[in-house]
This record gives structure tokens, C-alpha cells and sequence, in this order.
DNA sequence: ATTAAGTGTTGGTCGTACCAACATACACAG
DNA sequence: CTGTGTATGTTGGTACGACCAACACTTAAT
């Protein structure tokens, strides 16, 4: 071995207690869980492709620009996870009839299923991330965070 | 104008509520603030380089590798932001006399200037990220918030 | 003397989030 | 009807944090 040097690894303590450090690192454990979640049940699918799933399965077919503002998605971005969806037969993509620019995106009986498969491993990370509180810290938590992100400023 | 079609903008009924969803919003609002305080008041710093200053100056002069642990910086990226920091000026490389291959880091008082500023646009930023929370709120989601992130595994 | 392990560096990858530019399609004002 | 402006899908970028593999080199342990 050499040299021990002593690395306790701790943070430094400007950072410790500054809630934007906290947040990161809540994401890194969240993100990590996640990856690791759609890595081993997700079928080269992301969080991108969840939401997009999400939002046409609760709001039904939509066109590509739509569901790009409503998951706050950038338009390119979706362009490209659509594409990913679409080889897997997830999704469909038809030209609005109404409007030949415009594709309305409409999901997939296969895709509603691995929408709800992937829910239930999603449910499963949530118990893992919030494994360290109680039920009623989870709730003031989700609530605080809640508060947070709704600011518009 | 064309064709209104009521973007509502409202999340997903299934992410609205989930924990993970909710800490990749507030990452994103918080990494928001801070980029755009880096931006204005940081000379093209980043956070691994804040990181790495406060570590310097919290524990003195440390070795890359030691300086990688403690601020859990992958070695490579310590490499590069340090290069960037030394050609500001803000910290000094030398080889450690007992080990040629490693090197000692050290802060200079410049370094420690930017770093004090650093302090102050960053607690500012603490200020507007917090700013939908009560002082007493601040205090219950900074501490479910380290439970969290201090989980082991 | 070998082997094992630590160190600094180079050169990648990935995922999320953006942005700019472009061709195309449509809406509306005149 | 014609022009102007705006929406749409797409391509091809950028930034940033996080990671990984490989390499040359140095030292420690056996």
C-alpha cells in the first residue's frame, strides 16, 4: 500500500449544508438508480422516452412540437427519441392530415405495455431513493420539492 | 397564428408526483441559477473547479489524486480543470520531492479571492433557489434532503 | 527482482439540455 | 393573390457533469 493519507472522502463544508450541492447530489444517487434501472429493464430506452410515452399515453396522440412543450422536451431532441420509439414499434408517426408539415405521434398498443412495465420498475426506484426516510419524511419531502420546482420566477 | 391546441405545459400525472421526477426538476433549476451566476460572475468557472478551490482551501495543499477523492472529481477531469485554474493563476502545481510522480497543489492568495467571491454569488444563488420556502421550510428540506444524500450504497 | 498498486494524463463515451439554421407548410394582412 | 410571419420537423452542432480505458511512470510490498 502506499501511503495512507488519510482521504476521508468528506465534502467540504462550504459545501455540505448548501441546498443547490444537496440537490446534486440527490440527482447523482436518483440518476444513477435510474440508469441502472433502464439499463437492466429498459431496453436501451431513457428518461426521454418515458416521458414521451407518458405524455401520449395520458394525453393521446399529439404532434412531435406538442409534445415537445409539453415534456419540455426540445423539439430536436424529440425528433430523435421519436425515431428511437418508432424502430422499436412503440410509437407511430403519421402526417396530420389537416397540416402535411405536421406528424402526429400516436403510441403503440406494444408501447403502452412497456409503458407500464416501466412504471413499475420506476415505482421500484422511488422506494429505493426514499429508502432513507420515513413515509411521512417521503411526503414532506415530495412536498417541499414540489414547492421548489413550481417557482415560475 | 396557428391552430391554438391548448398546450397546457402540465407535466405528466405520472412524473408529477414521483421523487426522482421532482429532484431532476430542482437539479435543473438549480444548475440554471448556478450556470448563470457562474456566467456573470465566475470568469468561465465551473463547479468542479468551485469544487477543488474550497477543498484546497478547506484542507490545504493535496495531491490530484487525493484532491479527486475528496471532491469525487474523476482524476481525469481534475487534471483538466486544474490546468484551467493554474492558468489563472488561482492554484500551483509541484512536483511532491518524495513521490516524482505526484504532484502538490496548492492554493494561491488569488485563488482564495475568487473562491470568497465565489462564496457570495453562490449564496445568493442559495437565496433565489430557495426563495418559494420559508426560513423554516429551508431548514426541513436541507435536512431530509442530506438524509437522502448521505445514504451509503 | 518481480509484482502490485498509486499517479497524472490523454482521449474517449454517455445523457440531459440547449441552440442555430434550414426547408417546408400554413395563416393572415393587405 | 401575394407577401410576410410564424409553426414544424430535422440536422448538426455545444456545454456540462460524470465516467472509463489505457498508458507511462513511480513507488511499495514480497
Amino acid at each position: 500500500m502506499l501511503m495512507p493519507r488519510h482521504d476521508t472522502g468528506r465534502t467540504p463544508s462550504r459545501l455540505e449544508g448548501r441546498a443547490t450541492w444537496l440537490v446534486s447530489r440527490a440527482y447523482l444517487r436518483s440518476s444513477g438508480l435510474l440508469g441502472a434501472g433502464f439499463e437492466t429493464h429498459g431496453d436501451g430506452l431513457r428518461s426521454y422516452h418515458y416521458r414521451l410515452l407518458a405524455a401520449l399515453e395520458e394525453w393521446g396522440p399529439a404532434s412531435q412540437a406538442e409534445l415537445g412543450r409539453k415534456t419540455a422536451i426540445d423539439r430536436s431532441d424529440v425528433t430523435a427519441a421519436l425515431t428511437e420509439l418508432e424502430s422499436r414499434t412503440l410509437v407511430e408517426r403519421s402526417v396530420d392530415p389537416e397540416h402535411k408539415r405536421r406528424k402526429i405521434v400516436t403510441i403503440t398498443p406494444a408501447g403502452v405495455e412497456r409503458l407500464l412495465e416501466l412504471d413499475k420498475v420506476i415505482d421500484g426506484i422511488q422506494e429505493e431513493f426514499l429508502a432513507p426516510l420515513t413515509p411521512a419524511q417521503r411526503r414532506q419531502f415530495i412536498a417541499l420539492v414540489s414547492r421548489l420546482v413550481d417557482a415560475q420566477h
